[in-house]
DNA sequence: ACTCTAACTGAATGGCGGGTTAGTTATCAT
DNA sequence: ATGATAACTAACCCGCCATTCAGTTAGAGT
């Protein structure tokens, strides 16, 4: 497929263009920050002239757009498919959906991007929109559905659900900034599972009956 | 003092025009972000031609490091002051410290502040590595060092303190990040002080011996 | 009143990079 | 083999804004 000998002119490959230039994009946002990254190097890594970028998409924000609806959409969908087809106690399952982004938390570009929403929120508002919408406004009542369950059970004391949840995913925010933000500035790294691991075991004590 | 009469042409008051300066940039960095705050804007709130600010300031980097300089020393100051000076038991002080920053970040601009720091560190590295030295690297250890008299006195299991420390700080982050960037996109307000209340009841008995 | 200088201003300058335009070429259908 | 057309490119344009420069003026000292 991609063997052939390589000519001196360009190919056509209209299908295969708008994932390979999502695929350069995410690289960049990640490795320079979206101001930083220049349409013309997403080109070049992508193997296109700037120009056809627009072919695909309408412009910069639209790649950005388009990146976070692929990557919110996906995590959440596992996320939840976790917490919703479960029927036990609630400690285990507390457990897994913490260990579980703590692990998307180290293997993806996840915080990268994460850290661009922020950035970029004020200035365009619809990213930071849609990550609410699609993620914090839909994960953060599933895992508070989980703590009520506890609570109902007799396993969790009767605190304030909504802020449960955010002490409970609060370390995963603060690993994410302090991977992208302070190990480049030559932090020490951060074992993040352990992390997680450590932080779970506080997190159900502190709010057991 | 100011409510002379205007005249037509410009004062001449240079020991007040820094600190004018940087209430200016702050009010405006605060409002639109870093990036999108023009050197003609800090100006004309502050009263001033543009090309005056770069007789106090050598460039728009300076306005931001003059800030987070100050805002950084302030904050540490009086955070290692409560740490330092204390004798009693850790339970109370955690309790303190965290009620202490939860109110910093309800009456100042240090959420802002701390987002912009996010945002720009990788384009100028300068200013997260003054942050990170000057805050990060000075406060947890201090931290620390109270879970840490907490283990040694039997109050608190063995846990990782430097773990512990970053699961205690990290709903404050979250609630800066969520006042900076959710909440001006119409998510519900968080009650930081209720927030940081129940986080260190949890907190605590997560790590009690 | 006159001078001198530091404080201040209005008006350029420069370069950077997102987006566009006017073509060029690959590939398919006939 | 020959248009027709979609895919692609090189070169351009243009607005924006940090920074600078060449003056102008406030106001202290005399």
């Amino acid at each position: 497929m991609t063997d052939r000998p390589v000519t001196k002119t360009h190919q056509r490959r209209p299908e295969a263009r708008p994932a390979e230039i999502l695929a350069a994009a995410l690289e960049l946002f990640a490795e320079k920050g979206f101001t930083a990254t220049r349409m013309q190097d997403v080109a070049s890594r992508a193997g296109l002239s700037k120009a056809a970028i627009y072919l695909y998409y309408k412009d910069k924000m639209a790649l950005l757009q388009a990146l976070v609806q692929e990557m919110a959409g996906a995590n959440l969908t596992v996320a939840a498919g976790i917490a919703e087809h479960y029927q036990g106690p609630a400690r285990p399952l507390l457990r897994q959906i913490l260990m579980f982004m703590a692990g998307q938390l180290r293997s993806t570009r996840f915080p990268d991007l994460l850290k661009i929403i922020i950035s970029e929120s004020r200035a365009h508002p619809e990213i930071g929109r849609m990550y609410f919408e699609n993620v914090i406004s839909k994960g953060l009542p599933i895992f508070e559905s989980v703590i009520r369950r506890g609570i109902a059970s007799g396993e969790f004391r009767n605190v304030d659900p909504a802020f449960a949840v955010k002490s409970m995913v609060a370390p995963m925010l603060l690993a994410a900034i302090w991977k992208t933000v302070f190990e480049p500035l030559g932090a020490e790294q951060l074992d993040i599972e352990a992390f997680a691991t450590q932080h779970v075991d506080g997190f159900i004590r502190g709010i057991a009956a």
